[in-house]
DNA sequence: TGACAAGTATATCATAATGAAATATATATT
DNA sequence: AATATATATTTCATTATGATATACTTGTCA
């Protein structure tokens, strides 16, 4: 068997929170919650089809003022009963490919300065990511939910687990900085680039 | 386009340590780099047939004492080359699909406890990688590698950045769990879990 | 002897996921 | 009139996943 397809329950969990479109829900996906999921165009609308034939969501085209038709989905009874149930299970662990780590162990026979570099971009994206999410919890602390409204605590959890993420591959960032950057002034790494 | 083919170059990667069987490969894949690239046999095995169509790399069946014939594979002079300048090239950064973080998001309607029990789940497998770990940097500083063999550091370096991500993950299960556990023990919670 | 588990080795398949481009409509800009 | 921008959906080739099927050999234990 495959492994199971989790656009559909990353879709019904955005229909939970408002009807909408396939189009809104990529926007959704892109934006704060980017850094631990994501989902393509491809896949969505087919995935939104046959949930439709499934009677999980349900379909209403609207025309907007100067805008294209678009479809709203809503999530159904039976598509929330089915997105709680597997809500409840325990989480599949990601099997990871980090082409970067990728390209560094096999590195041994490309220069120690393109490493570096790979390393430094590496931590940029990092302190850029760190950035953004800085200014996603100023959002999300700063946000009035209205008189005694309860604020679920997830938003925020998941947002430290990329800051707690990304610290800590900038940390190795640096680290892995100043073990190659001694091997560029030893004498072997000197023999080593002039090959 | 669709993404460039990294199934390619990981073969190639391990190609150059030592000519070996798509069984081996596997094996390997799943060893001590297990926590940074994962591949399978139905992506490993087309993929040698192709690049062996590409003549990146040759085949060779052996017939071995008492086990079926198998297909080892060595890499060309051209697929070291296709390989050296895929490593030159920047690294391509993963797009996260990390499935606890997805459940937890949408998970406000579901009992906290079972939230909780499913970072604690979290919290074992990082230390259990992080238990794993210690033993592969034993045995990778241990390992008499002969007579002023010069050692690439990029193994280590691959396996901090282990080190450093799941120590953060476990710090934010830590973190997490005690949010959490506020949320059990107040009467707003308790409410909640009567539903 | 014969059943059967365990290890080695390859092949195959349906499905999931990716990333990009194609298509189309309406508004705003120059 | 031409062009850019934003909305919205569709399509496609390719890559990746996870499981299962197939097959050969050795060891074991009943």
């Amino acid at each position: 068997m495959p492994k199971t397809n989790r656009t559909k329950y990353a879709i019904l969990g955005m229909l939970t929170i408002k009807p909408m479109s396939g189009y809104e829900m990529k926007k959704r996906f892109d934006g704060s919650i980017a850094h631990f999921w994501n989902e393509n165009y491809g896949h969505i609308y087919p995935v939104l089809k046959r949930l439709e034939l499934e009677g999980l969501v349900t379909k209403k085209t609207e025309q907007a003022s100067g805008n294209p038709p678009r479809n709203i989905y809503s999530v159904t009874d039976r598509g929330r009963r089915e997105l709680h149930d597997w809500l409840l299970l325990p989480a599949e662990r990601p099997t990871l490919r980090i082409e970067l780590l990728l390209k560094l162990f096999f590195g041994y026979g490309i220069p120690v300065e393109n490493a570096m570099e790979k390393v430094r971009m590496e931590k940029a994206a990092c302190e850029q990511a760190l950035h953004t999410f800085e200014q996603i919890e100023e959002h999300l602390l700063s946000v009035d939910h209205g008189e005694g409204a309860k604020v679920t605590p997830y938003a925020l959890i998941t947002l430290r687990y990329g800051q707690h993420y990304y610290r800590a591959i900038a940390d190795w960032c640096d680290e892995t900085l100043s073990t190659l950057e001694k091997r560029t002034s030893s004498p072997e790494a000197r023999d080593e680039e002039r090959k």
